[in-house]
DNA sequence: TTTTTATCAAGAACTATTCTAAATAATATT
DNA sequence: AATATTATTTAGAATAGTTCTTGATAAAAA
């Protein structure tokens, strides 16, 4: 199709031949108003609120496509549940692991993630992620206070 | 009892009131004499040539006992199959995405893997996991070789 | 010896995820 | 517009890795 004859459209381009849906628009919508890192079947319950007909299996596809496409971020921290993210600036996670939660860390600026390690020669590095696990200040002033009852 | 009564004995001590039987002790011995990063499958498939009554499910159990008794480290990329490895050393990991291999980097000398990233105010830090993803120098030898062809 | 505790093995159960197949819908082609 | 093509959705089945259950066995403690 020539491109003069391109419908204008303010969908959100997928790539690949496919199409910014329903169910997709608002898989995406949660995510993007999520400031935690749900998991697959949290966002179901989410999109579910908003759109009651929508089956699990099409949520999953969903994000599959979203991430493929690059819109989203597939954030996995060791076996747990696989957390869907629509933060894209590159970053690193902290997994608390008192209360579970996942919280987005920024890096620092100028500051390679891979600068700590001796990468090896003559590999071509495609990403570099760095997970921190631990207790969040949030629950570290908690058990402080209890520990002064 | 007191330590005076005490046995000698030359096995790992699990702790926890865990012995080191002889299932733990081969697949522990297993996975000294392992370079790459067995999964539970590969290991049972390695321990039954010395034990063939073995079962997958004692496998995992011996891992499992293993990793909690800080003796082997259980390392996870991504969502795939958990694999065990020996090198209890602080090290970081790179897995390669055309041949599946995962190997162990180093880390440098005097370089924090957490100094890459802003950490929480007030976080109580466990461990810091590095990964890296990319394609290994002899993938990327091979593949130029292709390319010249 | 008796009691307690830990371990093993086989298979069932579980969980997260992917696959299958049929129905539906959007897009492209005629 | 009508038809053909391709993409999508859905429900449920299937899969893979792992954990759990149970009864039998074995080691250690009393």
């Amino acid at each position: 199709m020539p491109a003069h004859k391109k419908k204008l459209s303010e969908k959100i381009d997928l790539g690949g031949g496919h199409r910014m849906t329903p169910q997709r628009q608002v898989v995406y919508d949660v995510l993007m108003s999520s400031r935690d890192h749900p998991t697959a079947t949290e966002v179901f319950i989410r999109v579910q609120e908003k759109m009651s007909s929508i089956s699990l299996a099409t949520v999953y596809n969903c994000l599959d496509t979203l991430a493929v496409a690059g819109i989203v971020k597939q954030v996995n921290l060791d076996r747990e549940p696989s957390r869907y993210c629509g933060n894209l600036a590159p970053h690193a996670h902290f997994h608390c692991e008192t209360c579970a939660t996942v919280m987005d860390i920024d890096l620092k600026d100028g500051v390679e993630p891979s600068s700590s390690v001796k990468l090896p020669r003559g590999a071509k590095i495609q990403k570099v992620e760095v997970e921190v696990r631990g207790k969040c200040p949030e629950c570290v002033r908690t058990e402080k206070k209890k520990d002064t009852l």
